[in-house]
DNA sequence: CGATTATGCAAGTATCCACTTGCCTGTCAA
DNA sequence: TTGACAGGCAAGTGGATACTTGCATAATCG
């Protein structure tokens, strides 16, 4: 399994995260169109599936084969908690605790 | 302002955030030893000392100087809802919200 | 003051990573 | 079956980045 920060840290690949959060079951040319008309991004089919292949690698895109398209879909397992690790809990401001 | 994601992909400076996490107001050479010690991490001064400006440009850690020691702490804020992008409101786990 | 300690700065290297290019495989429609 | 479509695989390239080496600066101690 690969290395979800190191997943993260590309920002193409986050708005890859972010179309797919949008609307799941989304094929490569439909995130390539996506990323391009509304994020600018001017990456090749190529680059995109490798970015792709990177989320899928680490546990945050799942994928589905539907004939010749590959669906992608966000999967959200490995974005919880994933900062917990320095958070200890009693110092969390998020819950209200005091 | 540097990249939160990009900081936090290098294990190296996961760790140190990991040791940051258990004492505040570590200064270089403590971090050095801890790594050293604790995690097989055999890197030198200089390489921590890069590690820790990334950290900083990032606002995870702060600094602070007494003398000629320059103290270290985490700064836990860029941390907290950093995924939250992706974990849209009402599928969130974390606090009991319906 | 001189010596030591704690750290910073700058340049060089080597590896990694994002991206491209070119070709191949499998699926659907006519 | 033929052609078009959706995607994969592999090699090569350029830029980023982790690391080292060597020297410089500032504070403390004798």
């Amino acid at each position: 399994m690969g290395d979800v920060f190191k997943a993260l840290a590309d920002e193409t690949r986050r708005l890859i995260l972010d179309e797919l959060a949008t609307r799941d079951d989304q094929t490569l040319f439909e995130l390539c169109s996506l990323l391009i008309s509304r994020h600018g991004v001017n990456s090749s089919r190529q680059a995109i599936s490798q970015h792709l292949a990177v989320l899928e690698s680490a546990g945050l895109v799942t994928v589905r084969w539907q004939g010749r398209s590959k669906l992608h879909s966000i999967e959200r397992g490995p974005l919880r908690d994933l900062t917990q690790r320095w958070l200890e809990p009693g110092k969390d401001t998020r819950c209200g605790s005091t």
